[in-house]
DNA sequence: GCCGCTCTTGACCGTCTGGTCAAGAGACTC
DNA sequence: GAGTCTCTTGACCAGACGGTCAAGAGCGGC
């Protein structure tokens, strides 16, 4: 299949599918959650299903590739005119966290996804691109100075690393502010623990 | 059934189906892993498994657990005899990038449970555990002036995150050492990215 | 050598799953 | 209004799954 040709009602539906997929994925788990249940939500016949995904493991490979896209997409408007290294590196953050609080369920389904080596394959691309947009930052901000001299890519794990955890703890299992959360994020990678 | 008697026998057994099942789970997904592989791969019938477990839920809920008590027995005896807070946090995270390094299939296994909402309750209380442990330390430190003054659950989450994603992607995915990599993420909570 | 307990076997069962498909509905063109 | 293309229906299927159970093996004590 790869692509269909869809007309704007087709389009609609498809996304209708993609989202309601994502949120029943997200709640009930991919394996437990049937294509039956997925149409039977939804109120349509289950061909509807399968004129628009080759299988279940197509449409959670999609749902995958348009969330890292978007989360991309939505980065790069972010820190699009910012020269400032360093703050580009605060902006990327704080519009992560404001992606990561408005699209939880896209957020542990990539957990979920990242487990099973079927999809941890899926991932790694982009998974890559949001490294190497991170790594880069951060050296230009050892070339300014900003930050100190040490191992660019330890450092942008680092920094992904704290961004997703805190948004998963403190955003999604404690309901605190996105911006909040962003600025607490932003505190520790810049001084640690020192404060 | 709750506990069973075993005989020292029996709890070979068991414990072999715990092992297998929990590589085979993180290899291969927790869902596509069926009972008949698990009971195929070690060769026995399949009444074995239901002697030892209610269930295959039951099963996963066992290594669960047993990996949460595994993991906080080696981080105590890591910190027993250390009277410095801010070296009790250090060893801490060296001892668990070195169990993280010899049980990645358990951390994916715990990563998996995080998104499904019936393992993600289960696991809950370990890690609240496991997130007072980390705030004491801070607090102590912060007592002993060894780190600033800020909110020390968020100094702790972000701490537990750093540790985390760096195993994985670092020990998981790049195969470095876990003392290097303890190293590493010892220098961020330090200083951030100020090195 | 019998009993009783722990452990093992594997055929069997009801249920559910992802996926198919022949049939047809709607809508748009000419 | 015929023809064509997109989209929808839902009964159907083969296979796989988690779980059961009657039967029996091994092994200890006595």
């Amino acid at each position: 299949m790869g692509e269909r040709r869809l007309t704007p009602r087709g389009r609609e539906r498809r996304r209708q599918l993609v989202d309601y997929a994502a949120h029943r994925f997200a709640e009930n788990g991919f394996h437990p959650t049937s294509v039956a249940d997925i149409v039977g939500g939804l109120g349509v016949g289950k061909g509807v299903f399968y004129w628009y995904f080759e299988s279940k493991d197509d449409l959670l490979a999609a749902i995958l590739a348009e969330a890292q896209q978007d989360l991309r997409r939505v980065q790069q408007a972010a820190i699009a005119d910012e020269e400032d290294a360093a703050l580009r590196l605060e902006k990327g953050i704080r519009a992560s966290m404001h992606w990561f609080a408005a699209n939880r369920h896209l957020v542990t389904l990539t957990q979920f996804a990242a487990t099973e080596q079927r999809w941890s394959a899926a991932l790694r691309r982009g998974q890559e691109v949001a490294l190497a947009d991170t790594v880069k930052h951060v050296k230009d901000a050892m070339v300014q100075g900003q930050i100190g001299d040490s191992e660019p890519e330890v450092l942008a794990h680092a920094v992904l690393g704290v961004t997703g955890h805190l948004a998963r703890e403190l955003i999604h299992r404690n309901g605190e502010s996105p911006d909040a959360v962003a600025d607490a994020a932003i505190a520790f990678c810049r001084h640690g623990l020192l404060g």
